[in-house]
DNA sequence: AATGAACGGAAAATTATTACTAATTAGAAA
DNA sequence: TTTCTAATTAGTAATAATTTTCCGTTCATT
């Protein structure tokens, strides 16, 4: 969640270039909560960037994966999902309607803690999936599973 | 980790016949603690069934999840892996050597429950997974990461 | 203005998994 | 035991779908 300028710097310090493809995709994956992946980016930014090209997409995440603009989700799904917000926070699904949403304000040190000293593995990251039916979903179809 | 008569009994509660090729894959399976794909899993079962399909390695792990008899691990390669041991209990990869382990005996209910009042969501399961460098390839290279 | 990086669009690659089919087999019934 | 039959298997081909590559054109940066 950078501003742009912010964005530009990062892109520079690294060697790339800084072009409207690049900020627009940055941008549409900030301003979402759906955790897309690089087809629903591309979904997205059709409207507004007609000439937008799904392999810019994909290459885009993979620049900005590489240095430390977004993370990788893999919710277990055939493709990649993106989040903008890099902190390793947990995500949780709905098995109904798909939906990934975050979970922030979670004390998931202990845990972490617990799996360091358990393993004696030197943790670089972790990746926190819960699966369920979320609230709306509840209320539409409460038997279902 | 059940006997191979309890595993027997299952497959025939839920009319599945019980085949030489099914109760070897779950043997290789339960005596493993590696993970493995259902490329591996065929590479294990190999020497001893020289006719084993890979085909049925991906059948048989298929009935198998269906029925209850393992779970499907995603840690975020290309392919699933497997664990004989169906309960819900965190696992952590190795980034350098690629091993994947259980991690038993630890205590995650507090975040569950957490996810749980935070989200609203009914949770029906969970995945979590813990990535870096295991003990014995810290001290092969110590430096790298 | 120069130039190497980046772009769009489409085609290709990748590869885990599934489908297919003839031959075999497990389990039930005779 | 023998027979019967639908389920299962081995081996291979096909699938499916994401992601990558390719390349001529365009553009960002110096």
């Amino acid at each position: 969640m950078l501003e742009i300028e912010n964005v530009t710097q990062i892109l520079r310090d690294n060697g790339f270039k800084v072009t409207p493809q690049r900020l627009a995709v940055y941008e549409a994956l900030a301003a979402t909560e759906m955790h897309p992946n690089a087809e629903m980016l591309y979904n997205i930014l059709q409207p507004q960037y007609p000439t937008m090209s799904l392999a810019t997409v994909y290459k885009t995440m993979d620049i900005f994966a590489g240095i430390g603009l977004v993370q990788i989700l893999n919710t277990g799904e055939d493709s990649f999902r993106y989040d903008a917000n890099t902190s390793s926070h947990p995500h949780i699904k709905c098995i109904c309607c798909n939906k990934v949403a975050d979970i922030f304000d979670i004390d998931d040190e202990p845990l972490i803690k617990a799996a360091q000293e358990k393993t004696g593995f030197q943790l670089t990251g972790r990746q926190i999936y819960f699966y369920g039916k979320c609230p709306r979903c509840q209320k539409i179809s409460p038997d279902t599973h």
